[in-house]
DNA sequence: ACCCAGGTGGCCC
DNA sequence: GGGCCACATGGG
């Protein structure tokens, strides 16, 4: 099954449905990347009680996050799960930087590519905590792939098989214009397609992509 | 009592 | 390269 929907149709039909959404709440570039570790295989919800703990302690920061004692740190972010690994790798994501560049903005003058690799390299960041830093707090264009763009991409082009993370960011690099604020909205846009449509409760009379989409919105809940 | 969530690393073949 | 597992909490 193949579908003839373009990329930039897919991006407008989502905008006109949910708007422009100004996502990746987080006013500074710390608390981008402290959230994106943080919601590593989490929901927002349990992200946003972490968070609220840490800047209740006044530990919103790289450099606070440093200076924390590891049982504090793992206690405000309990609820966001997996508080051991995460702790663990905010610590050595925070050392790392201030160790080799003395301030996150320093870091961020490499090129993406440069970057990329780079982040990769750190224990605990894979390639979407990787681009979601790169896009949301660097903000450079580069395109981040989650479950639900897998899962959405698939049902809409019909790929029997799941792309790979670097194939699929390609095709999709590839099929729309290179642009910070575009990547960040469409990628937004996914998501909330993903929350409302694809998830628990599937509205299909509703869903902005029903027509295009290959298996049908009733098999919501297939395996990814 | 399940199943899922804005993943990642380690191990195996 | 892919398949499986541990990692932990909170909500449906």
């Amino acid at each position: 099954m193949h579908s003839r929907l373009t990329l930039p149709a897919l991006y407008s039909k989502l905008r006109g449905r949910f708007g422009f959404l100004d996502w990746w709440p987080g006013d500074t570039a710390d608390e981008v990347i402290i959230g994106a570790i943080l919601t590593q295989n989490a929901s927002w919800k349990n992200v946003e009680k972490a968070i609220s703990n840490l800047r209740g302690e006044g530990c919103l920061s790289l450099s606070a996050i440093r200076k924390m004692q590891t049982r504090s740190l793992e206690a405000c972010i309990r609820p966001s799960g997996f508080f051991r690994q995460k702790s663990r790798r905010l610590k050595i994501f925070a050392d790392y930087v201030f160790l080799n560049y003395g301030s996150i903005g320093a870091m961020f003058r490499k090129d993406a590519g440069e970057l990329r690799e780079e982040l990769l390299n750190l224990h605990g960041i894979g390639r979407e905590t990787a681009d979601s830093i790169i896009l949301y707090a660097a903000e450079k264009p580069i395109f981040v792939i989650d479950a639900y763009t897998r899962r959405i991409m698939g049902r809409i082009y019909g790929t029997r098989r799941e792309p790979a993370y670097d194939e699929l960011q390609k095709l999709i690099s590839s099929g729309i214009k290179s642009d910070v604020k575009l990547y960040q909205d469409f990628h937004a846009q996914f998501v909330e397609l993903g929350k409302n449509y694809c998830r628990t409760k599937p509205l299909c009379s509703q869903c902005p992509v029903k027509r295009y989409c290959a298996y049908g919105c009733a098999h919501a809940r297939e395996k990814r």
